[in-house]
DNA sequence: CTTTTTCTGATGGACGTCAATCAAAATGGT
DNA sequence: ACCATTTTGATTGACGTCCATCAGAAAAAG
């Protein structure tokens, strides 16, 4: 095949020695503008990608990765811990996971208190679960800024200089499981609803609203009441859908968006009410348990192992200077039913 | 962070030098048995893992793999081409893709014939697609008991000693793509068809299986018209399913197993009958726009991107006797419909 | 035209593994 | 105890990049 090109290569190509490529690639000071241009112009021409195995073989100290967390209680945010730890792991040759801090959801001062130590020197990387919020984004801009790439995770912080947001579209996803729950509807005639964690959360809202859009559009006979809230907690859940079901004797469909949902499938079995469409997100092995029993229709899921690695791969990525390969970093909307569980 | 363990390490644990270490670990021969044992046994307590990026680093020649796909002229085989072409580039630092074969599709005969020049000395891994036949079987094996590992992609040889099958069940998309018809049928005494590639291809068989279980089990009012073979072509498919609407004005439902959906569309583009459930399989340019103007309902997909990248690792793993993570590997059973497409 | 500062080249030692060599030691058979 | 045969140790040079050092060259400043 063809011959793999090295630094060398670039070097002879630009008129220069191997330690000015590797200064200019390292972004290392000491390069006169026209130099490190003739240098970038030899690396387009010959198409020079650096092996990162002998990149990251060579590197003096790993790479320094801090992660944010919410410390709520669901079991995706267990998985989303799990993950993390197993892609430490998997990348522990190249990345020391230095911390992973929890900062108390639902209050973005406490994450901008988090993120206010990272520093330069301590840090190489950052990977966060972000909330859309003004005093946050700054918190994101200022470490951007400091030439630190920051990659968010699960939900984003959208007009913050992140580099990268890692996981699905909220709307498309609120859009599909309207779409299932329309066509899984036995009756368009009872009413459907939807619980959110929080009226207050981007991700919730913005679920809830491709949901109705989506029923507005394309199923306009379906009645749907008012937007509930669970706190995405077991028990307030387990009373919310209790009430609910309880009052609506003729309910068709539930959408629940957000977590708590032990509560919800609690709340189905007590009252044992199987015609009801019921639609949830997130995979683990209480909803897989309800799917397997009758209890879920579906559940709308996105895949914490694949974004967490695909955080850490595109963190890396960033601090490499190296191509990402999209396809491969594309977070799926993912739809179960009880025949495709894996 | 805790130290990272080299095969220096590993010497010293087990008494020896770093010379027997490496030939232990690369299986090379000149080791007495109770040296070996010694060594895997330090390995172990140690916690030894090799450095791939060392390793492929100074690995001196690359593995050579050898691909064998089927002619069939299908998108979803065209799809399979180009990643595998892309996955080409990104092991190309530690692996030539000697070959990529094509066999003539539906000709066990052909495929074992190619797969006789498969030797030693110019080989050491193989991807093929393989059909579930006696003599395709004992080609694997002969490969196999060789010493090359043989990864089955898409479609297996299930009784072959291939090392893994990197591909989807097939009974369980059949049950999925059931379920999906079941629910989202308007009228359950409208009948259901299904057309398959062809009546002996394994794959469309377990799918027309999964499919025709799962609906008299849980659908069991829903008639069900008898199978229809469309083999894969355009042309043939445009007529069979042509004449199936004609036939059936009442159709509720049409499930398509295998591929030519190019005339399955066509047919119902014709006939204007949007108000059947059209499920098929593979997500490509033209099943995308078909969902996306409501000719198609679901598709149930398998990312061919996925599956040649994994394909690819477990051939690398498998050589570099590496562990598997399996949560990496494991292939969905994805459902699109309109609104979560990607 | 010096002096200072800023760039650049040359070099060499990592990183962890592979693979080849040659010599030394252990083993087995007689 | 001898020789032939395995098995092992010690050493060495890749693989491609990083990074530090030092000396020398070019550019900027005086």
């Amino acid at each position: 095949m063809t011959r793999i090109i090295t630094s060398e290569d670039v070097a002879r190509q630009a008129g220069v020695s191997t330690a000015t490529v590797d200064r200019v690639m390292n972004g290392r000071a000491g390069v006169r503008p026209a130099t490190a241009e003739r240098v970038l112009q030899a690396v387009e021409m010959l198409g020079y990608v650096r092996d990162t195995r002998a990149s990251s073989l060579s590197r003096r100290n790993k790479r320094k990765i801090w992660v944010f967390l919410p410390d709520s209680n669901t079991s995706f945010r267990a998985a989303l811990s799990e993950e993390i730890e197993a892609a430490a792991m998997e990348f522990a040759r190249s990345c020391d996971l230095v911390d992973v801090q929890a900062y108390m959801a639902f209050e973005p001062e406490d994450l901008v208190r988090s993120l206010k130590s990272v520093e330069r020197d301590s840090c190489d990387g950052v990977i966060l679960v972000a909330t859309d919020d003004d005093d946050v984004r700054s918190s994101i801009n200022r470490i951007s800024d400091m030439g630190i790439p920051v990659v968010t995770l699960v939900s984003d912080s959208p007009r913050a200089g992140r580099a990268h947001y890692v996981g699905i579209d909220n709307i498309a996803a609120g859009r599909t499981a309207g779409r299932l729950m329309g066509r899984f509807l036995i009756d368009d005639r009872r009413p459907v609803a939807l619980v959110c964690g929080s009226f207050l959360v981007r991700d919730h809202v913005e679920r809830r609203l491709g949901f109705e859009q989506l029923m507005h559009k394309d199923f306009p006979q379906v009645p749907i009441l008012p937007a509930l809230e669970g706190f995405d907690d077991p028990a307030k859940m387990e009373q919310v859908v209790g009430a609910l079901l309880q009052a609506h004797p003729d309910l068709g469909g539930l959408y629940s968006i957000g977590a708590g949902n032990r509560g919800a499938i609690q709340a189905f079995a007590n009252t044992g009410r199987g015609d009801v469409v019921f639609i949830t997100h997130e995979l683990t092995d209480l909803s897989r348990e309800a799917i397997r029993n009758g209890i879920i229709d579906a559940v709308i899921h996105q895949d914490p192992g694949h974004e967490v690695r695909s955080a850490f791969r595109l963190l890396q990525a960033e601090l490499d200077g190296t191509p990402i390969r999209w396809e491969q970093e594309r977070i799926r909307i993912e739809i179960f039913v009880k025949d495709n569980l894996p």
